[in-house]
DNA sequence: TTGTACGCGTTATCAG
DNA sequence: CTGATAACGCGTACAA
C-alpha cells in the first residue's frame, strides 16, 4: 500500500540500511549518497510507518499529556502552549483527559495504557496520589509536572503561596479585616497540591497582619465557577460580614460575583473580589487577579521534556512571576 | 524489558498464537483455555506493545484530532466530549492543533505527518481547503467534520443559517432595525464555513422584516475576543447608528462588550448585544445567545467515528439544535 | 480447538 | 562508508 524503505533504497541503488542512515541524517553517510537517497524518498513521497520505527527503535516519539480537564482556562492553555512545542520538535502529543466528576474523584490512573506508548509523560494541574506516582514511575520514562507538582520532581508553576500571600497583602493593604476564601479543595490523598499552597500562603500573610485565619471565613471548591458559586453562598450565608472574597482561581472567582450579583451584592462597594490566573475575560469583568502565563508554563514544560529525552540532566524545574493586576473589583471596605 | 506474549504463552502453557486469540477474543477458544490466557496475562501485567500491534494489524486504534485552537470555547469543549467517548472504546486521541496565526492564515495540512498513525480524523472547527481536503482523504481513513464541514461529508453541528436567522428574528421583533454584525471572517479558499452559513441565514432574515443587508453594518473577525472587540470599534466608527450588534460567537461578543465599555455606551440602554455559542461566562456577563451543546457534538461526532471504524455505513451527519437564550444584554431600542 | 511459521517496516549490529 | 541480516513484538493464514 504505502511506499516502503525498500522501494526508496531501490531507486536511489543503494540498501535500506543505508536510507535510514541517510534520512535520519546519521554522519556515516557520504554527503552525494545521503542527496540521492532524500532525493528518491522525496519523488516516492516516502514516510517511514511510526510503528515500524517504534518497534525497531523502542522510541515511540509521542509525549503523552495527562490533565484532569481540557476546558478549564489553565489546562487549555498549558495544553495548547505544550503542544506547541512538542510539534514543532516532532513529537506527536497523546490527550489523556482524566476527567474528575463532581466528587473531586477521577479513575486512577491507569499505567497500562501508557506503556509502550509514549516517550515522555507531561502531567497538567492534576495533583496525583502516591501510589499513582509510583505506578507512573514504573513506565521509566521522564515525566515534568505543570502547576500541581509532587516534591523533588521537575516542576514548572507560578510560586502559589508567594501568589497567595501577596493577594491576601493587597486585600489588608486596602483596609480589609473579615477576608472570606474560596479556596480550591486539596485533592484527595495529596499533600502538596496548589491549592495547600495558596492556603498556606494565605494563611501566613493574614498571621502576619495580626489577622485570625478563621476557618468560617473558608469555603473550598473545585476549581470551577459552579464550584466557586456554591462555595461563595455557604460562605455568604456564614460570614455575612466579609468586607472581601478571595477565590483562588479566576473562574471560582467568577462564580462568587455570580452568587454575589445574585443576592443583590455590589463589587467592591459591598465586597471586593480577588481571583488568581489573569483569564481572558477577568478584563471585561473587572476581576483583579494575580496572573500566571499559562502557555508559557506549557511551552517550558514541553522544552524541560525535550531536553531530558535528549539526554540533558533534567533540572529541578521553572518557577515563573505572577503579576498582581488590580481591577475595579476591589476597593477599601465601607466605614 | 517488558513481558511479551511469549512469556504469557510459557506461563499458560499455551502457544502465542492461541493468546493473541484469547487476549483478543476471538470464539475460536475453548473457554478454559480463554480462562487460563487471562489469568496469566494478569499475572503478568502483560499488555501488548501498540507498536508491534500496529504493524501486524494495521491499525492503530488512534483517532486523530485536527483542531486550530485549544482554548477557544466551542474547541474546547467538542475536544472533551471526543476525548472521553474516544479513551472509553478504547482509543487513542492524537491531538494537533494547527493553529491560526492573526492573519486567519495557518500552516497547510501535512498529511505526511498523519500518515499510518491514525485509524480516523476527526476535524474541529476548522474550514479545509479544497487541497487539503484532497490530501487528507488520500489517507484512506475515515474522516468526521464537526462545526464546520465540507458538503457531502460526515458533519456534526448545529443549523448556523436557521440559528443565525432566528438570532435576528428577535432583534427584529424587539423593534430594532440598524442591527450591526460582527461576523466571522470566511476562511480563505473556502466557500463552506459557519461564517458564511450564519452570514447568509442573517441576511436572509434580514431581508424577510423588510432590512437591507447593509455592507456598512458587517464587519469580520477571527472568533476570539480581541478580534471581536477590534471588529466592533471598526463598525461603531463607521456606524454610529446601531442599536444592536449581533455577533456570530459569544467570544466575539465578549469583544464587542468590551468596546461598547470602553467607549462609555450601555448595555442593552444604547445597544443591545447577542452572540451564539452559550459560552459559560454568559450568564454571569447578561450575555443574551443562541446556545449549542459543543460538548455533546463531540462525543456524537466520536460515536460517528466508531461506528464508521466498525464498518458501518456513514451517515450524513447530526444537526444539534440550538437554543434561544435571552437575556439582559438585549432590549428594545430607545424610542 | 490449537500450534507453526511467516510477514509487518524499520533500526541496529556486524562484517566488509 | 556501505551492505547483509538479525531483532523488534505481535497478527494470521495455514496446517494439524
Amino acid at each position: 500500500m504505502g511506499t516502503g524503505i525498500e522501494d526508496v533504497a531501490r531507486a536511489a541503488g543503494v540498501s535500506t540500511a543505508t536510507v535510514s542512515r541517510a534520512l535520519r541524517g546519521l554522519p556515516t553517510v557520504r554527503e552525494e549518497t545521503r542527496a540521492r537517497v532524500l532525493r528518491a524518498a522525496a519523488a516516492l513521497n516516502y514516510v517511514p510507518s511510526p510503528s515500524a520505527v517504534s518497534l525497531a527503535s523502542g522510541r515511540t516519539r509521542t509525549v503523552g499529556l495527562l490533565t484532569p480537564s481540557i476546558a478549564r482556562w489553565f489546562h487549555a492553555h498549558v495544553i495548547e502552549g505544550a503542544e506547541r512545542t512538542l510539534r514543532a520538535a516532532g513529537f506527536d502529543v497523546l490527550l489523556y483527559a482524566l476527567e474528575a466528576d463532581a466528587s473531586m474523584t477521577r479513575a486512577a490512573i491507569d499505567p497500562g495504557v501508557l506503556r509502550r506508548r509514549v516517550d515522555a509523560l507531561l502531567v497538567v494541574g492534576m495533583p496525583v496520589t502516591d501510589a499513582e506516582l509510583e505506578s507512573l514511575s514504573e513506565l521509566c520514562v521522564p515525566m515534568v509536572f505543570i502547576g500541581a507538582g509532587p516534591p523533588g520532581r521537575a516542576r514548572v508553576h507560578m510560586d502559589d503561596a508567594v501568589g497567595s500571600a501577596a493577594v491576601v497583602g493587597e486585600l489588608v493593604a486596602l483596609g480589609h479585616r473579615h477576608i472570606g476564601q474560596v479556596q480550591g479543595a486539596p485533592a484527595r490523598n495529596v499533600t502538596w497540591s496548589p491549592a495547600v499552597e495558596r492556603a498556606r500562603g494565605a494563611a501566613e500573610r493574614l498571621g502576619a497582619a495580626g489577622l485570625p485565619d478563621d476557618p468560617a471565613l473558608v469555603e473550598a471548591a473545585d476549581f470551577t465557577t459552579a464550584g466557586g458559586r456554591a462555595a461563595a453562598a455557604r460562605l455568604l450565608d456564614r460570614a455575612p460580614q466579609v468586607t472581601a472574597v478571595y477565590a483562588h482561581s479566576d473562574e471560582m472567582a467568577f462564580g462568587v460575583l455570580e452568587e454575589l450579583g445574585a443576592r443583590g451584592l455590589r463589587v467592591p462597594e459591598d465586597v471586593s473580589v480577588v481571583g488568581i490566573d489573569g483569564h481572558d475575560l477577568g478584563g471585561l469583568l473587572g476581576l483583579a487577579t494575580m496572573a500566571q502565563d499559562a502557555t508559557g508554563q506549557g511551552a517550558v514544560g514541553a522544552t524541560l521534556i525535550l531536553s531530558a529525552l535528549a539526554g540533558e540532566p533534567a533540572g529541578p524545574g521553572v518557577v515563573f512571576p505572577a503579576t498582581w493586576t488590580p481591577r475595579r473589583s476591589i476597593a477599601a471596605p465601607r466605614a
